[in-house]
DNA sequence: ACTTAAAATGTTATATTATAACATTACATT
DNA sequence: AATGTAATGTTATAATATAACATTTTAAGT
């Protein structure tokens, strides 16, 4: 059975709930350093709780910012693939839903003789309010 | 003016082409092991030569990896945007080109009020290679 | 309830990836 | 030759992430 938020373990649900509350993805060492006053005290307890909370599809990771977000679709497929939208100005994350992505990419495989799996997508610009700003 | 692969410095030129003659992606501190012998000792040396290269776009940073490989396409404008297909077996590395990617994530972008700059695609799977052995 | 296996935890140490700081050298353009 | 920009060399350190191992908690079956 897949794993629901409801039964995460103290740990997973400390780092989830920094990350929800946060406006924008958050360093592993910088979660570290916001909560070690509920008792995490190295590295590696967010680094677990972290991958858990990955491969349940809760969290995604920014991997061209080593930072981590937590998810927002109710029912996101996220476990695997990934698309954001990111500010360069203020660093805000959306994230993309929708198949078309999948389909999209499956096609751009298939073209080359690769038969896709999953993907990771991020896309670099303004976001609405900073257009404004700027 | 553009830097041509002509006027590289000579560490440029010495990680270029370790870069060139791998078959896969290479990181960081496995160029420096390789290359210590040609008088680059410290790894900022090649952080430097990959900062330039990837600059002139010569060389795409493989983030989910932390690996860089060398740009096979001769006029190649991923000075920003990069696109792959990553072998989940075999580790081989393929760089899309196409502007459709560019106009699709420009869309992408846009119905989300977003202003597309540019964008870093990983597709994940099986290269033809691996496909056919599995 | 007890057993047991799997998962999570706590802890210390260490590996991996990347940059800061600063003095020096190369080199193209006046 | 003078000058400014880029590149270099070097040492130290910052930032990101995992290894190893002993212990505890949890959940599922009997």
């Amino acid at each position: 059975m897949a794993i629901a938020s409801e039964n995460l373990t103290k740990n997973q649900k400390t780092v989830l709930d920094i990350l929800e509350s946060a406006s924008e993805p958050l360093k592993a060492y910088t979660i570290l350093f916001d909560i070690q006053k509920k008792g995490i005290k190295s590295p590696l307890q967010v680094y677990r709780a972290l991958d858990k909370l990955i491969e349940i599809g809760k969290v995604h990771k920014i991997e061209s910012r080593n930072s981590y977000v937590a998810c927002k679709h109710e029912g996101c497929n996220a476990k695997t693939s990934t698309s954001f939208l990111i500010c360069e100005n203020c660093d805000s994350v959306t994230e993309l839903t929708g198949n078309n992505l999948f389909s999209y990419f499956s096609k751009q495989a298939e073209k080359n003789n690769f038969n896709y799996k999953k993907h990771n997508l991020e896309i670099f610009g303004l976001c609405e309010n900073c257009k404004l700003k700027n």
